[in-house]
DNA sequence: CCTATAATGAGAATCGTTATCAATTAGGAA
DNA sequence: TTCCTAATTGATAACGATTCTCATTATAGG
């Protein structure tokens, strides 16, 4: 998506929610909009030199994802990494490697994707819940750890 | 896995890793061991009934995982939860409840499996990633939270 | 321009976890 | 068994990540 329209779109999901599009908010959407993965607050802190305070940077990390724009998660050791939600960045899963830790976004196809969904609905009925989602994570090692 | 053979698979693995098999880590063996899902350092504290203190716990957690007995994992949170490693619980998959952040283990059927499988193999190698493992995670609703 | 309300930043407080260290325990040699 | 040594324990302090508090500042709407 690109950069104005992913603006666009997250501006209009903050205004529904009442909640204002402010600049410090603006810079998180922009890093993370841009990032090759989810990133930690710790690592925007670093990427946006420090401009907003840590204080800040928490709190705005809790609102956007509050208002469904960011979407949390947690793979290495339990430090919270943040990137753009599925209905902005499109549904996708995670390479991981076990080498350096770097987190690559992929893509299933249609049919494949099709298949876990299945897969995700039919087990979760099995034990009463209610699936909201899913997510496959590979481990692996990338070409330069291999 | 019966109890007492899942004890000395544990011991054994104690023993070549020069590591002793304490009373404070049967404790934890045994009640991992007999979890439906992984288990916080506080879950674990509070079914062991404060028997031993949190600090032991924490350490022993360490241990255990340092010795492969046991592995951690990041779902809510942040949060470290464990459970047995693979090789003691046999190949699971996880539902994660995202209200109160309750971890259920799942095994898929053969056929799933081996679809799953296929899949991450499939992508991991259009990614010049040789997989080693692979996780899935059902977020959802328990039958409480619904 | 005013006013009500939202957002900010600095710092303190909290939570889960890890490190420190003296005291205890357990396995092996004599 | 008894001693010796090293591993283990438990109380506590320290730590890093995150959240809360609150006084101040900025903003949209009348």
């Amino acid at each position: 998506m690109p950069v104005q329209e992913l603006d666009r779109q997250v501006a209009d999901r903050l205004t529904s929610s009442g909640v204002r599009y402010t600049s410090g908010r603006r810079a998180v959407v922009a890093a993370l909009g841009s990032a090759a993965g989810p990133l930690s607050a710790a690592e925007l802190h670093t990427s946006l030199e420090s401009s907003l305070p840590l204080s800040s940077l928490y709190r705005t990390l809790m609102v956007l994802e509050g208002a469904g724009v960011l979407a949390a998660h947690f793979s290495i050791k339990g430090v919270a990494r943040y990137e753009m939600a599925e209905w902005l960045s499109g549904h996708h899963h995670h390479l991981v490697c076990v080498g350096c830790g770097l987190v690559e976004d992929v893509e299933l196809g249609v049919a494949q994707e099709q298949q876990l969904q299945e897969m995700v609905t039919n087990v979760a009925s099995a034990f009463l819940f209610s699936a909201v989602g899913h997510a496959l994570e590979i481990q692996g090692r990338c070409e330069a750890c291999a």
